[in-house]
DNA sequence: TCTTGACCTCAAGTCGACTTGAGGTTGCAC
DNA sequence: GTGCAACCTCAAGTCGACTTGAGGTCAAGA
C-alpha cells in the first residue's frame, strides 16, 4: 500500500502519517522510488495508536508500549503501571458519564446544586484534587504523574 | 480564600486559576484590594474540570457543561451525547487496560503477534479505523467528531 | 517530449493549554 | 514610612501534536 491508501482506509492524513513515522511509532517497509510502501498491518497499529490516543498517552509513551522497533524487550511493570493507571481513569470516566446522564434530566435548577451530581462526580474527583480529601477510597495508586495531570 | 490557598489546596498553579478564570471556567466572587477572591466551592469545581480534561473534553467543552455564568441553561441533548461519547471511550479503554495487563504476562515474544491482546485491542480499536472493520458492533454511535478525533 | 499529479523533504506555522517574565500595586512587618 | 512578599496585568514563550507550504522527483499518459 502506498501511503494515500493507508491514508483512505485508516482516515489518518498523509502528513500525520510522516509525522508518526519520523517519531518512530509506525514505519513503512521499504519505498518504490521514493514513496514509501506499507503493509497491511499498519492498519491495525494505526487504530492502536489512536486508542492510546483516547487513554490519553502522549505518543511517546505510545511508542513506549507498542514498541518503537521491531518490539524489542518491553517493560511489563510499566505495562501494568499503565493499565492500573487506565483504571483509576475508567472509574473517573464512568462517574463522569453517569453525572452527565443523571444531569441531563435532573429537575435541579443547576446540576452544580443537585445532591446526587455532586456525589457522583465529587467521589470521582476526589483523589484529582490534593487537598484534605475525605479519603474515601482509592487514593494514591499510580502516584506517579498523579495529582492532576500537571505534566510539568 | 485568596489565589495562594486555593492553589496550594487544589494542586493548581496560581497561573492556571488566572487561566481559567480568563478563560469563564472558574470566577472569584470579588476581589479584596487588587486580589481574587475565591468561595470554597472553587475548588469542587477545579475538580470537575480535571475530571472533565481526562475524560478527553477541552476546555471550552468543560465550559459548556459546567455552564461558564451562574449555570444558565444547558443544553440536555448536549450532555447526553457527551454521555454516550465517554461511554464509548469507556469501552475503548476497558479494553485497552485488559489488553495492556494481558501483554504484562503473556509469553508471546511481541504483543502484536499474540492472538488473545489482538482480539482485545483490535475489537476497541475497530470503530476507530475508517476503512472496512468487520463491523461487530458498536459502530457508529456518537458519529460527530468521530472517525479518529481527527478534530478539525 | 512534456506536463501533470502524487509523492517526497524540510522548515515554518497553528492550536490548545499553559507558563514565564517584566513591570506595577498593596498590605503588613518592622 | 519603608521594605518586601504576594498579589496583579499583559505580552510573549513553550510544548505536544500536527498541518501547511515551498521547492524537488518521478512515472504515466496526451
Amino acid at each position: 500500500m502506498d501511503i494515500a491508501e493507508v491514508a483512505k482506509r485508516s482516515g489518518v492524513p498523509a502528513s500525520t502519517l510522516r509525522f508518526y513515522e519520523e517519531k518512530g511509532l509506525i514505519q513503512s517497509v521499504g519505498r518504490e522510488g521514493l514513496r514509501r510502501v506499507f503493509n497491511a498491518n499498519i492498519l491495525e497499529r494505526l487504530g492502536l495508536i489512536a486508542l492510546g490516543r483516547v487513554a490519553g498517552f502522549s505518543l511517546a509513551e505510545i511508542a513506549q508500549i507498542l514498541g518503537s522497533k521491531g518490539t524489542p524487550n518491553i517493560d511489563r511493570a510499566m505495562l501494568v503501571s499503565k493499565a492500573d493507571e487506565l483504571d483509576n481513569t475508567i472509574q473517573k470516566l464512568i462517574a463522569m458519564r453517569d453525572g452527565l446522564r443523571h444531569a441531563a434530566d435532573c429537575p435541579a435548577p443547576s446540576h452544580m446544586e443537585c445532591p446526587k451530581f455532586q456525589r457522583l462526580l465529587g467521589l470521582a474527583a476526589s483523589g484529582m484534587i490534593k487537598g484534605e480529601g475525605t479519603e474515601k477510597l482509592s487514593n494514591k495508586r499510580h502516584s506517579n504523574k498523579a495529582r492532576y495531570q500537571t505534566r510539568q
